[in-house]
DNA sequence: CTGAAAGCGCTTACAG
DNA sequence: CTGAAAGCGCTTACAG
């Protein structure tokens, strides 16, 4: 009973007896053998079974934020389909962001979330050399890309406020730069940001508001470093404190949206009467919102199944076609209308 | 330039000078190296680096239910603050279940997330001899467990609705089996179930209608494979077609009983007034329901957290005393009222 | 169908 | 501070 056949009779069971085979089980049941090792089958094989994700934030975030939640709905049906485990990496600890867990990950290769230029954890990923694609940011030269078009598509939704009359704005953003900065923030920083998709965004925007004949820099960007409905909430409402007051809010997130409904109707206000608010990502409660909120959909669970498919096919090397960007539409529900006349 | 000296200068940098270990580095990049190898270093240091869920459906399925996704927040949690990933395994690709997956995950240990009696993946993680950690079910000797006392929560939750003045129910389950059966299950397969939690509730009901003086035979019990809204609305308008109608319909989840909840509405009658609905989870979701959810709620995040520490406990041999079972609470919202008089 | 040999890529005492 | 040696637990041709 050499190392060989026992190793056949785990593997191979084509190999050796059926009796004798039976009789290495029992031996290894009365001697506690636990079977091959994972890790020293993966150090052989060369294989791990698993494809990491790379999360930019706490994974307790990822769970609480529904496009991520459906993006990772997507990858895992990739995954499944493969028999790969799906191996979730914490971005941010707290503010270390060591890149430890990431250099010490046992996996066939990476998904890239959603994160900043020149993250240490991209990086420390990269380093590995192993197959990886990058969905929605940073742009990396000779990486496969998924994602959709963030500035046409923010353009979109905001030359739909255009059209219903709508001229004085305000826009709340998610964060530009992982800085955890929260204020209004100046063409400076907006242009500064880290962020691909925070950028393209505020950029499509402009372009809609400045064709309309809006002045970009007379319109406040609160930005938030979290995407959540608290963070809306508080951003919306130091935007319709100032003076002049915006007509209609325009958020980088549905999350985000959600808040500042509230926000509007905490004010005494009425969405879309007295304030217009628009969101980004057409999760599914922004359907279910009262009223029910206009925003811009984007396919999370298609960008993750896409990404869990390319990055399978750059692992097991087939030749897959560069991915093109996902279709968005915007979808204009109850939370616009034009601007009520009351100021 | 041992070998050891290479891995020296990336694992301990006090063992060597500052300008031997950047040169180390210079010639790593130069030779095209990635750095140390995860799995061949995981093989040596006896350690994986991550923890594995193994959870008994497709994993998609896990991002569309709410109650999972907090549960797995509460994981990731535990698993971030320790450094670690959280690999997650696929229950069921199709019919297969093949445990191949299991054998093959490079893990420290199991969280073993409400699975069946006899799972087959559960026996092949056991088999690893890792530490592992059962949440909700199944009950295995010798492995902690972390769950909720099922059997009382469903009393509660039936006695409020008999204090309400109801004697004709209606019960909505999920999977008793994992046998994909959908329709009437008889007390007979009630009591046969492989799994733990939906035995338990529906002897929570039991026990409270019985005390009531309603006869248990006579109250429909309809079992869908799935715990979703859609299978929820199916199994509600089945139950509601039969004569005599219930009054109200007991859900053995949130998901089940908002599906029940648009049931109703679609066959023309109004909850509470016509027919009280109850769930059992309280997910964020049944706060917000129209009407809101009369429900039991768990804590579904501290439930992932306690059982990520416990089972980081177990992987690093500090002993920690049994878990206690989690705290339930019945919460009784506008989803419940006496039965109308309409019939 | 079976077993001896080489090697996957690393880390860890240990001797110098 | 540096390097030679042993070994983590397996799998895979290969020779018999």
């Amino acid at each position: 009973m050499s190392p060989a056949t026992v190793s056949n009779a785990y593997n191979r069971p084509d190999q050796l007896s059926a009796e004798l085979r039976e009789q290495i089980f029992d031996t290894a049941r009365r001697l506690g053998y636990a079977g091959p090792d994972a890790m020293a089958r993966g150090l052989r094989r060369r294989r791990a079974g698993a494809i990491g994700v790379l999360y930019e934030d706490r994974l307790s975030y990822a769970f609480a934020d529904p496009a991520a939640v459906l993006f990772l709905q997507g990858v895992s049906m990739a995954t499944e389909d493969a028999g790969l485990g799906l191996l979730l990496l914490s971005g941010a600890p707290g503010a270390e962001r060591d890149p430890e867990a990431v250099r010490g990950s046992v996996v066939d290769g990476f998904v890239v979330y959603s994160m900043s230029d020149g993250d240490p954890l991209v990086e420390a990923a990269l380093e590995r050399r192993l197959p990886a694609v990058v969905v929605d940011q940073p742009r990396i030269a000779g990486l496969p890309f998924i994602g959709i078009e963030d500035r046409e598509s923010a353009r979109s939704v905001a030359e739909h406020l255009i059209a219903l009359g709508h001229r004085r704005f305000g826009v709340v953003s998610f964060a530009g730069s992982p800085d955890l900065f929260s204020g209004i923030a100046d063409t400076a920083r907006q242009e500064a940001a880290a962020y691909e998709v925070t950028r393209s965004r505020l950029r499509g925007y402009r372009s809609a508001l400045e064709a309309a004949g809006v002045r970009w820099e007379d319109v406040p960007v609160y930005e938030h470093h979290e995407s959540t409905t608290e963070a809306g909430r508080a951003a919306a409402e130091a935007l319709l404190s100032r003076g002049p007051r915006p007509t209609t809010i325009l958020c980088l997130s549905d999350q985000l949206a959600l808040g500042a409904m509230e926000a509007v109707r905490s004010m005494g206000l009425s969405v879309p009467k007295d304030i217009s608010v628009v969101g980004f990502d057409d999760v599914p409660e922004a359907a279910r919102a009262t009223p029910p909120l206009t925003t811009v959909r984007q396919p999370h669970v298609e960008k993750g199944a896409l990404a869990g498919r390319i990055l399978l096919a750059r692992i097991r090397e087939e030749d897959l076609p560069e991915p093109k960007l996902l279709p968005t539409r915007l979808v204009v529900r109850g939370s616009t209308a034009p601007p009520g006349d009351r100021f």
